[in-house]
RNA sequence: GGCGGCGUAGCUCAGUUGGUUAGAGCACGCGGCUCAUAUCCGCGGAGUCGUAGGUUCAAGUCCUACCGCCGCCA
């Protein structure tokens, strides 16, 4: 297959800081590129996010701040920008919709549509919701013309825009669709998708008149127009990289993966791959579709309060702590829930006493009984137990990336748990610490801790993708290069190696008590 | 109104193409160990698998209806 890849998350509107729910988007597709690039080699992997600046709630927010537009999304895109960069997500690209690079892309994209004939004008009047920036037909609004999801009343609205063909394209979308089963994950979405696809389409407004609206891009063609804010923002996926590799598009664009929530699955399957067939681009390879991350049992929203800020987690819990529990508890695909208590649960269970107790109890012993060095290499020499650490240590690396390849992350994470569970049941059963007391027994004992030195190194090394900074401290500890580090089970850690003593990866959390 | 999803132990969920006494983690109880972050290992209790029918030698797993929750479309 392809040996290139692409993966974006969704370009975030830039009209209010990240909650979770947008975290958990960034951090399972950081977690994909991370998976993806330890198979294929960094540089064959470009991971993009971003914000989505222009449009009409984004002037009106600024408006309320008594600043300019831009100096607004200056310092709101800083704040994504700072948040993932706390959260430890990779991105290579940060792109944002005001960007010189972008906006001349996006006026390439409307000039190439334009010419083929698939842009037109026409006189409209409609009813025009504020909040979603978008017309409305009168069955779909609640009583009194009342916008469903913003319970606002609309506007009616007329003017002349330009419009870009749609319908055109469906029954090749359609088809695109069906001959690539695993276009939009998971299948619940496909079917979705194609239910929207399955009758006629109208076509989109992808203007507005300066007169209204200045915050946007100038059209290439109509200077009284900026084009609407959603066209734009789509373009965010290939602009800047398109601009730095010239084989971008045809290279590496037809193998890009969009994670995007649920919310915004009809305009990419329906909108966006119109716009890339007009513009003469290919499509995608997977719409990579997410639920909600509830809170606490409730649905996430300003309005309500209940707003969960991604960062403040990490640095209350530590490095990797939120990117381990929604990885883990959240199903992609399916609606999840976010609460401080089940965290401080997962946290215990599965930090503390699982994966941070191994790495003290294990980094313990080899610096009890040999000073901190190996005086062997990983090998199986008894049978049953040693045989048993190795089969569940071996491929572990594989079996994990191939769980994450089907965006089961939580299954990932399992893998790698049910291997924890096997080297700390090997500890119990060939018990080093009653071995040591008998000096004959010593390089029995050497074995033992080579072995389990070695299990802690492919725990550390498959755990990146999800908790890098944990990996990389793990990886510290054994003090094992990037080699070592990578080598399969049984060929990383050497005789003599030396590593560096323990210390609490995850101290417990009390409950506490009042 | 149409289409689709979900409903399994106190909690969160797994359950492949229908097949032996329905599984895991957490929580709880008992036992063991002591290298380790009062951690680890073993054992245990608990479920009429939403309801009612049906198909089958055999159904959590297929079919029908209904109830409840949710999503998409109209």
């Amino acid at each position: 297959m392809t040996d290139r890849l692409h993966i974006t998350t969704a370009i975030f509107y830039c009209n209010a800081p990240p909650h979770v729910g947008s975290a958990y988007e960034a951090l399972a597709a950081d977690a994909y590129a991370r998976s993806q690039r330890r198979r294929l080699g960094r540089a064959r992997v470009s991971f993009l996010t971003g914000t989505d600046e222009h449009g009409d709630k984004i002037r009106r927010a600024a408006e309320a701040e008594g600043m300019p537009p831009k100096e607004f999304t200056d310092r709101t895109s800083a704040v994504f920008r700072r948040a993932w960069d706390g959260l430890h997500v990779s991105y290579d690209y940060f792109v944002r919709t005001t960007d010189p690079q972008h906006e001349q892309f996006v006026q390439q994209m409307l000039a190439r549509s334009h010419s083929r004939g698939d842009i037109y004008f026409k006189d409209y009047e409609g009813l025009y919701c504020v909040g979603c920036e978008r017309f409305y037909t009168e069955k779909e609004l609640l009583p009194a013309n009342v916008c469903p999801t913003h319970n606002q009343p609309v506007e009616r609205i007329s003017e002349g825009n330009y419009f870009l063909r749609i319908d055109k394209y469906r029954a090749q979308v359609v088809e695109h669709i069906q001959r690539h089963p695993d276009f939009i994950r998971p299948d619940r979405y496909r079917n979705e998708a194609l239910n929207m696809l399955a009758e006629p389409l109208a076509d989109l407004c992808i203007s507005r008149p300066k007169a209204r609206l200045e915050w946007g891009i100038e059209l290439p063609f109509d200077s009284n127009y900026v084009t609407y804010v959603w066209y734009d923002a789509f373009w965010a996926y290939v602009s800047a990289p398109a601009s730095r590799d010239p084989g971008f598009i045809t290279e590496v664009f037809p193998s890009a993966d969009h994670f995007i929530g649920k919310d915004i699955l009809k305009t990419h399957a329906v909108y966006w791959p119109p716009m890339l067939l007009s513009a003469g681009l290919p499509l995608f390879r997977h719409l990579d579709v997410h639920g909600w991350v509830n809170f606490g049992g409730q649905r996430m929203s300003k309005s309500s309060g209940n707003v969960a800020d991604p960062v403040s987690y990490e640095a209350a819990f530590g490095p990797d702590v939120l990117r381990y529990f929604l990885l883990r508890e959240v199903v992609y695909g399916l609606d999840g829930d976010f609460s401080e208590e089940r965290l401080i649960e997962r946290y215990n269970a599965d930090l503390a006493n699982d994966l941070g107790n191994f790495t003290s109890r294990v980094l313990s012993m080899a610096a009890r009984y040999f000073g901190g060095q190996l005086t062997c290499a990983p090998a199986v020499e008894d049978d049953a137990p040693d045989a048993a650490l190795a089969a569940a240590l071996g491929q572990l690396v594989e079996r994990v990336d191939a769980q994450v390849e089907t965006l089961a992350f939580n299954r990932g994470l399992e893998a790698i748990w049910q291997a924890l569970d096997v080297a700390n049941k090997y500890i119990v059963q060939t018990a080093p610490f009653t071995l040591a007391k008998d000096q004959a027994k010593l390089p029995r004992v050497a074995q033992i801790l080579a072995n389990l030195t070695e299990a802690l190194r492919v725990v550390g090394y498959a755990l990146d993708p999800f908790m890098p900074v944990t990996s990389r401290r793990i990886l510290d500890l054994l003090a094992v290069d990037q080699a070592a580090a990578a080598a399969p089970y049984g060929q990383g850690l050497k005789a003599g190696h030396q590593v560096n003593p323990a210390s609490a990866l995850f101290p417990r959390i009390e409950k506490k008590v009042r």
